[in-house]
DNA sequence: ATTAATTGTTTCGCTAGCGGAACAATAAAG
DNA sequence: CTTTATTGTTCCGCTAGCGAAACAATTAAT
């Protein structure tokens, strides 16, 4: 597989990614959010920060700004009330999809690219 | 294929690229990166503020991180000197190429995963 | 009860990035 | 030549994000 059959697609998904409509999250942002997705929980600041190897205030402040957009909220652990566990929620599991759908559709492309080119 | 099977790549690849040691590109940078070693050149400031539906200065300006890092260069068109061509960098291509290694372990680890999984 | 440890947030000074307007350099049109 | 168009950069005021340190809230240890 050459390295153009491999890196198109994310080349393509980035674009995607960059163009002006969908909020523009950072490279940390999306990283954060794609964690709390598809990984499996519970999500706490603590874990995530030591997951991506991001300092926890950095996690913080990322949590903000994808809690301002509906990607994720937080909720306090009832049982350890120092614990902040980040949830999913509807607007963030759409976001997601769509996300999916973009993936899918480059990858498609790609395959369909080596096929005919 | 499942929403994991697909994203759960990029979440790796992504908190790859968020981890502290290679230069911390933004979103746009990568996509510009990207679609100057990936995409048929020639790479005019213009064609890619066309391609990457983004503004002209924000692109000139991520040039200017990408050269500072030796990712890219510029050199003027001798035969129109208002025009910039961008230009791959052999640092560039080592960084493209530990990129795809990280992609291609990704997907492998992906790959393993929905057969023993 | 007091002290220590843990967890997450806020503050601090600072840098990078943003869009839009103005700009300089070059080329094309008249 | 002079004017107009094109290309890329710089300037402007502003916002978002950074790491480190200080912080408040909560729990555990003594």
């Amino acid at each position: 597989m050459s390295l153009n059959d491999l890196l198109l697609p994310w080349r393509d998904v980035m674009v995607d990614m960059v163009r002006q409509d969908r909020p523009d999250l950072s490279m940390r942002q999306w990283a954060l959010l794609l964690t709390v997705y598809l990984t499996p929980g519970p999500h706490t600041v603590r874990r995530l920060s030591e997951d991506l190897e991001v300092p926890k205030p950095a996690i913080s402040r990322a949590l903000d700004a994808l809690s301002i957009h509906g990607l994720v909220k937080r909720a306090r652990d009832p049982s350890d009330r120092r614990i902040v566990l980040v949830q999913k929620t509807p607007e963030g599991s759409l976001f997601i999809d769509q996300f999916a759908t973009i993936v899918e559709e480059r990858d498609r492309q790609s395959d369909l690219g080596s096929y005919y080119g």
